[in-house]
Order: C-alpha cells, then structure tokens, then sequence
DNA sequence: TTAGTATTAACCGGGTTGGTCAACAGGTAG
DNA sequence: CTACCTGTTGACCAACCCGGTTAATACTAA
C-alpha cells in the first residue's frame, strides 16, 4: 500500500503531505475538497487518486504519518530522559518548533483529527491515535530532587506553570504565520533561565 | 438594520447568536452552511434569512456583537484597571472563562474570523476589528512598584511568564468540550497564589 | 520505435448551498 | 366570524461543488 506514494522523491512527498495538513487543518474531514490538497501540492487531483485509493485513505495516512514523526523526531531528541527537567523543557520546546517549521500544520491536523467527528473516519482515527497517547504521560511530573531548588517551593506548581506557559507560546506560534526559529531559540532560552533563576538554588 | 432579530426574546437571540458562532467557529465562511446553523438554532433556514438579509450580514453581525461584548464585559470586569497586577491577572481571567461558558465558541469564531481570507467578507472583518485590536494593549506590562517584588527579580519576564500560562490554560478550556468554571476559579486561586509567593516579598 | 509509466483535462452523477416564495399557524382587532 | 397581521416553515431552484473514473497525452528508457 503506497508503494507509488513512497517511490516519489522526499521533497515531492513531503510537499503532498503539507498540502494535506494544510487543508486538512482547515476544514473538518468532509469539508476538506481533495482537489485543494491538489492544488496546494501543485498537482492534479486524478494524480493524488492514483498514489492513494480515494479521500479515505490519504486522510488516515497523513494522521499516520504526523503521529510516527511527531513520537519519532521527539523520541530522538531526547526529551523524554534525562533528569534536568529545565533541559528537558528546554530540548521539547525546540523540538516541536523545528517540526512546526518542516511541517507547519502537522500538529493543528492531528488535534483536529483528534476532535474529528464524522463516521467515515472517526473510529479509525481512534485506532491510530490510541498508541501514541499512552506516551504522552509526558504532562506527569518526572521525579525531582527537592534539594536543588528553592526551599518550600510547590514543585508540582512550578510543572504547572511551566507546561503551561510553554503551551501558551507554542499556541502563540501556531497562530503566526511566519517561523523565526532563531529568535524562538533566544525567546526560550531567556524564559529557562529566568525559571532557573527563581526555581534553583 | 436587524430591528427583527433585536425584538426577539433574549434567548432565542443567544440561541441563534451562539448557534452561528458555533458553526462559523468550525469551519470557513464558505463552508459555513446557514443551514447548520438554523438547525443548531433549532429554526428553519428560512426565518434566518428573515431576520438577516444574507449569509454575509449575518456573518458580519455575529463578528461585530463578539467584539462588542467581549470588549464591554472585560472593561466592565476592571481587568482594565487597579495596580495589583495578581488581581488584574484573576480578574482578566474569571471574565474570560465566564463568557467562555456564556459563548463558549465565540473567541474561536473571532480569531477564526480575524484570519478568514475569503474576498467576500475579508476587507469588512478588518474594519471591525482594528478599534478593538487598540485596546489590546492589554498584553503591555503596566506599570509596577518593584519595592514590592523579589529583589532582582526580572519583572517583565515575571509578566510574560504570568501571561503565557494564562493563554495556556485559555487554550487548553477551548479544547475541552464542558467547563467547570467552579474548577477553573479553584485552579486560577491555587496558580495566582503561587506566583505571589514566589515573586512577592 | 516501442512499451511502459507518470500525469492530466474532461467528465459524470449525486449532493450541497444561498436564497426565494407561497402557504400556514396563531393571535388580535373589528 | 372575518380580515388581517406577524412569525414561521417546507418545498423548491439554479448554481455550484465533490469524489472518483477514464481516456488520452507527455515523458522516459531501452
């Protein structure tokens, strides 16, 4: 299955699957006309039908394909160990925003499928989804030694504060249009080093 | 101009009102079917276009009382005034979560409209939209005693830390389909009293 | 030249959409 | 009871849109 879809150059593939994110981000399943993936991927519908069966299975497909690279690309960065929490802060914030910038609607396209309610699909959505929430334990708080910081502090809420923030700017980013990853860096390293500065020691 | 929709009883006005936030909040204005709508309102298409002229209007007033209200509301809340930043920050978010539970789709519909690209209503939304942008000022740090903080303490990267988290928890209430707002005030409490303890003397 | 593959324009049948309109229900004044 | 008004609707229409197919064309490699 896809064998033609794979056997495009990378830089083709990724342009279809961007396309498809795009639209797909937009409209809800239904609403999302394969011919504006088309257009966006600068091809022509019937070439879309043959590289996949029909709307169906280009949809579950990019939902695939987002779900691998997101847990891949964050799976390798090294996010999900170490124990200098501010670190692991720091290598997940970096992370998704090098995604967002190789795949600008990936990650609106999976929430929204996430919501996606239309019985064509919705179950199968379920099924693909279902493996990969089970590693986003990543909101739990990873054990830390109270010893390194501040004295009474309520480490649970200093988590909390911090998640949120970082979900508040990520969400800030997916409203913009444009991606300054190098400003994005200095954003999130100055906002890690004023946590250090009033968490630690 | 819509002396019929105004004569309507108050809830039936926000039945129809939330019903069109509802839909235009999920999909594009093309998409947006004022069929939907009427249904989600509970009345048939053909009284909607009885108390509007046509779908743009409609589409144009629904973005105008948005606008309106969330602008009256939090000016009436004083989250635009007073010099203790906390109490700013608490106000500024119990009013939002509370006209979250009145429209619960309204600020998705306006940002979704502030965005809308589609040459039909595009120029339109951002005239009504620009006088409000102004007073958005909002995210501008206003003045602080620093006497009254930590020694040291960077304040304004305290103020976008604060606001960050903020936008966080908004967003993540925008992604839950019920809100509890008896919760939300809780965790507002718990997070607003935390900040005081560590940036406050 | 040939044979196979990549790619497309044109097409089809069915569904959807904005908007209209004639009719109807229910109240009310004469 | 009748005439009339106001709010409300189902049915309708023409235009358009959409998923999917197909027959024909461009490209490539041998």
């Amino acid at each position: 299955m896809n064998e033609k879809f794979y056997a495009l150059p990378k830089e083709k593939q990724d342009r279809i699957i961007n396309a498809g994110y795009k639209v797909f981000a937009k409209n809800s399943y239904k609403k999302s006309p394969v011919n504006e993936i088309a257009l966006e991927a600068d091809i022509s519908k019937a070439l879309l039908f043959f590289y996949f069966k029909n709307k169906k299975e280009l949809y579950l497909f990019l939902l695939k394909t987002a779900e691998e690279t997101t847990s891949k690309v964050l799976m390798e960065s090294g996010a999900y160990n170490g124990d200098d929490i501010f670190d692991i802060m720091y290598k997940g914030l970096i992370t998704k925003t090098k995604l967002m910038k190789q795949y600008p609607n990936m990650s609106k396209f999976s929430i929204k499928a996430y919501y996606e309610k239309d019985p064509d699909v919705a179950k199968e959505v379920l099924k693909i989804i279902a493996p990969y929430k089970k590693v986003e334990t990543y909101n739990a708080l990873p054990p830390l030694d109270p010893s390194k910081f501040k004295d009474g502090l309520d480490l649970g809420m200093m988590y909390q504060d911090m998640f949120l923030a970082s979900e508040g700017y990520l969400w800030r980013l997916e409203q913009s249009d444009k991606i300054d990853v190098d400003k994005i860096v200095k954003d999130y390293e100055k906002i890690i080093d004023f946590w250090k500065s009033i968490y630690l020691k």
